[in-house]
Parts: C-alpha cells; structure tokens; sequence
DNA sequence: TTATTTACTGAAACCGGTTGCAATCAGGTG
DNA sequence: CACCTGATTGCAACCGGTTTCAGTAAATAA
C-alpha cells in the first residue's frame, strides 16, 4: 500500500542505462545483456517501480483492458458468465471494464462506443442485440468474442450453448415421463435463445408424435412475474395440462407460485422444468428440475480465447452443453 | 459504429486555431471567444473527434475510471450493489473496472494495487476485509467509499445498512407472532453484518425478556448449505423450536429445504425469516419474509457519492434502512 | 493621447513511455 | 593491422493531449 512517482528515468538512471534499455528489458522485445537486464531487473525492484499506463497506452496503442458488453447486471445467467470472464482474465495482465448494454440497441452501441473510446485491446459481448453488421464491422476493428449468442460466421468467436438441445432433452424428459399437454412459457419473443428453446420444444413434441398446441404456448420475459401472468392466463383457458416448461427459472419460480396459489401442487399435480440452473434452484421447493447452463465455464473459455485472439493466436472455442438436472419438480404420470 | 484516428490537431487545423485553444474549449476551464469556440465546436462535431484517453491521461493524471472491489461476483447482494453503482456512474463520464476480492485480504490488497496501477480516480470497496489501517492510507492517496461496511472514522464515506436494526425487526416480528423459541444461523462468524445482525437478534430477545439458549445458536457461512447443515444439527440437538432467524436468503432456502425434508412444514410447524430480499424470495414456497438491503440503491449513492469526492465537493451519505418484508414464511403461534 | 487592463490565442514544454536508426564495441577474418 | 559483423545500447522523435507563459489586439482609465 505505497505511492510510487517512480518513472522509467528514474530506474534508467539508477542503472546507469537509458530509458530506451529499461524499456527493452521490460517488454522484452529485443537482444540485451544479461548483465545488464539484471542490473535494471534490480534497480526495478527496488524502488518499486510500475510502468504508468497512460504513457505506456499512448506510446504503443495497447491498453490492457477490455470491455466486456452484458445485459442487465442482476441476473442470474448474466453475474455467472461476468464471474466467469473476470476469474478467466486474472493473472493474464488485462484488466476488464464492464458496462451494461441493458438490451437496447441504441445503448448497447453507445456503451461499445465508449469502450473504444478507452481504447480496449479487445471486446467481449455477453449476449446482446446489435446487429450482424455492426458485429462485423466491430470485428475488423479489434478482437471480439460473442458470448450467449450463436452469429453465423463467427465459428471460433462465438460461446454459446447448445440451447436447441437442452430443451429438446428437458421437453423429452417430460415426455418420458408421460406427459402429453406440456405447456411452454416462451421467453422474450425476438431473443434468440427463447427462440432456439420452442424450436428444441417443438421438435421433441413432434418427434414423439405428439401435436403441438398452440393454446399451451405463452408468452413471457424471462422474470418470474411473466411467469405468473403465463400461468394465470393459461388456467383462464380451461385447457388442461401436466407440465409446463419454463424460458427458464425465474419463470419457472413464478408459474410455481402462480400454480400454487391456485391450490395445484408441484410436482404432483403439474411438472414444472426450468432453464439456466441459477444457485438457488437446488433449494426451492421442490428443487426444480432445469437445463443448466454453464454460464462460469462460458464466461471464462471467452476470457482465455480473446486473450490468445488480442495475442494474435486463434482460438478454438467449444460449443457449451446444456445438461438437464433432474430434481423434484416433475413427477411421473400414472393415469391418464 | 465508425473508426476515428482524428487528433486534436485536426481539430485545430479544421478550426484554424491551435491546439491550446481547441483544448481549452474541450474542457471549458478559460475563457475562449463564442464564435472561436462554436467554430471548434463543429469541427469536432463533423469530425467525429473523441479525445485519446491515454493521452488526456498522461497529460492530466486524470483516468475518469473508478475501481470497484467486490467480494464474489455472482453473491445476490453483491450483485446488487454492481448494479446500482453502474447505474450511479452512466452518464457522468467515469467508467467503472470491477475487480474481485474474493473475501481474502491479500488478494483484496493485491486487486487495490491493479487499480492503483491503472490510475483510478477514485475507488468503491464493496464490503471486504481490509485492516483500518490500510484504508486509512488508502483513502490519503485517493478518494475512497466503502460500502456494507461501517469504517469508524469515515462518516461520510461509508455506505452501509444498519445491520442491527434489521435483525432487530425481524426478531421482533418473531416475537409479536408468539413465537419464544427462536434460533438463529449466524453468518461468517467474523464477518461484521453477521455481528451485527446476531447482536440485533440478541438485543430483541433481551427486551422481549427472553433468554438466549446458546443451544439455538448455530453457525453458517451464508451458503444455502450451511443452512442445511445448521437445520439438521439444530434438530439432532432435540431442543424445541418455533422459528429460525437466518443470515440470509440463500441460507433460509437451505433451513426451509432441510426442515421440509424432515417433514417439517413452513410456516405452519416453523417459521423462518432471512436477510437480504435476493430476487427469489417473493417467489419461493413460501414467499420469504426477510429484512430488505437495498443493494442497487447502496451502489447508486456510492457513485454518486464517489463523484462529489473526486469532483473536491463533499457529499453526505445517508444509513440506509433495512426494511422488513412480510411475507408468507412466518405464521403466527396459537398455543404453546 | 498614452498607460493599463482585459480578453483571447499561440508556441512550446511537459507527461512517461516506445521504437527506428545510428553509434559503439568486441571478436573474427583476410 | 584494417575491415566486417553481430551484439548492445543510446539518441531523439514520436504518441496526443494539457498547461504555463508570453504576446497581441481591443477596451478602459488617466
């Protein structure tokens, strides 16, 4: 915890070199005697000294950081992929700046924006909505990672998770436990991950011959309050149904709540999957069964792929699978 | 979404004036001719010109970024606070860089010394476990506010929830519902909000007249799990109970969860009351009465809080109330 | 009319690094 | 011994702003 006004003068002179030495011993870009090396290597040590960013930034463009785009900071799937990127970028020497593009367009250019204005060696979007142009464009310009969203093109840029096939695994879940009137409450109508999960869901309905009925599909967004809007709305057309397969868990907390309230028990009257698997799902009552993401692991592959990117390697990015965790909230179906 | 190598230089040359002058119209702090100054002013404009961070850096010492420590990104509260004081800082020119303590003091002193580096302007510490001393030193080098965290000394530079009378509250609620036997799991056990908030619940029973049994006491880590484990070593213990005064959410979904599996219902056998009021707790089985932190708005006073300072203006922080949520997981108590 | 301000503006010196280019030095070669 | 090489190292020119100081022209005071 001490103040340092050293500066790479004041290292040069007590090594009796010049700054330019100092300088190459520090970033080692070029052949210096080792005698030498060791005398500025000590000289460093010993007054403590730290390069001054700024001046290091303005001289050679880089700056050491890089931003990182997400949306809506509070969210569960969201807080899990910023840990992850800031466990993944410690120890490497770049320093993440967060900002929070709040799913808008128009903010998230704005917040990119500012990013580069403070020069980022590189740029990670969580999630997002800005367009495949904008995209491309940013891409010429500096190296960037996508994270939770699938751009076509951007094979070893992109971290996503498989969200098609998880909710084919947790409809078919449902299904072999004999269920048939499964209901779904969609996430935000044009997001792209709600769109892949009714694909996953429709797809394990028509595989199993079963047809979809489109008074079982609700809209929703994501919070647990759409959940029990869906839910409401759902009982108002008299339609039955065993399950109900939510965007993901926050929803599935509030349909639970909703169904409750209306004296229908989980999981013996109706089943209940999530999706995202957030900390507190193991907990709830019942412990909901749910496809989780794996929103830490993403989030730090992101920071070690942009890492070798902005180094000037490539990367191979895996695609994220989405395992169904069984628990308690879906019970067999005995009789029709 | 466009590229700009433009340097004050264009500017001037644009404007026909020097650098100095576009400089001081960029930062207003002399008088420059209006129609001089409308001049550069457009040419700005039409140019697309955003000053070089690095450049303004060196050149001022000034960064406009702040350092934010938080301890576990990814804990509800913590999360919380992120977001409010990103959203306290839009708009004001500064950009937040988050970094994690991860509740360790090297590590806390090691992230402090990054932001230093990197020349932060100022500097939030969300929680954390730093010794006074540190902080002092700390706060003589750069202006400094410290949140969830109640620093002697600091009147006006300290963010923080008044832990005791929240617990207070909550035990009282307890109390006027009939309830005698309350136990309690406690937080980290050094851990100041877990003091404060165990002193709280002590001095409701004291007033109440009630004795603490050191047999209801028990010790949890704010994990669910701890909940868990606490719930099951309280009931080996054989001693009668009414209700549980947790730490926080995420360990009265672990104390609900085991007491449901020993077929204990909530709230009709024991009643439970957390700490924090995470998201999820209006939405879980039952709905969680707990004492509310207002995170977000913690956060937002912090940036701007921090903003005063770094301007050389004061600013007054209010203790922010910790307000009880009555929900559905306490029940009253017939007969003893 | 002349001396003084006042209002603006420009030149140039930093800020603390990086880097291209030239210079120096030691060893090897003919 | 003169010449050539490669290894090292220093000089000085940037990088793109901010800020001090001096200078000019217009305005006010004497």
């Amino acid at each position: 915890m001490k103040l340092n006004d050293i500066t790479i003068k004041d290292i040069a002179e007590r090594a009796n070199v010049s700054k330019s030495t100092v300088s190459r011993v520090l970033n080692d870009l070029a052949i210096v005697n080792p005698k030498t090396r060791q005398t500025v290597l000590e000289a460093v040590e010993s007054l403590g000294y730290q390069a001054n960013v700024f001046a290091r930034g303005l001289a050679s463009g880089r700056s050491m950081t890089v931003g990182i785009v997400t949306q809506k900071i509070g969210s569960p799937f969201y807080d899990m992929m910023m840990q992850g990127v800031i466990q993944g970028f410690t120890g490497t020497g770049y320093s993440p700046i967060f900002v929070d593009g709040q799913w808008e367009q128009s903010t998230e250019l704005d917040v990119i924006r500012t990013l580069l204005g403070r020069k980022v060696d590189g740029l990670i979007l969580l999630g997002g909505d800005i367009s495949q142009k904008d995209l491309d464009t940013l891409r010429d310009r500096l190296p960037t990672i996508v994270v939770g969203r699938d751009v076509p093109g951007w094979e070893n840029q992109c971290v996503y998770v498989d969200n098609f096939s998880g909710a084919y695994d947790a409809t078919r879940h449902l299904i072999e436990f004999g269920h048939r009137n499964i209901a779904i409450i969609r996430g935000i109508t044009h997001h792209q991950d709600a769109i892949r999960r009714f694909q996953g869901y429709a797809q394990a309905l028509s595989d199993a011959s079963i047809e979809l009925d489109p008074d079982l599909v609700l809209d929703g967004n994501f919070s647990a309050q759409s959940g029990i809007l869906a839910i409401n709305s759902l009982l108002m057309r008299g339609k039955s149904f065993s399950a109900v397969f939510c965007a993901n868990d926050m929803v599935a907390y509030g349909a639970r709540l909703a169904l409750q309230r209306k004296g229908i028990r989980v999981p013996e009257d109706v089943s209940i999957v999530g999706f995202d698997d957030q900390a507190e799902s193991s907990y709830v009552s019942p412990p909901l069964t749910t496809v989780r993401q794996p929103g830490v692991e993403m989030g730090g592959v992101a920071a070690k792929g942009l890492v070798k990117l902005m180094q000037g390697e490539t990367c191979e990015l895996p695609v994220m699978k989405a395992e169904l965790q069984r628990r308690e909230s879906v019970s067999r179906i005995t009789t029709p």
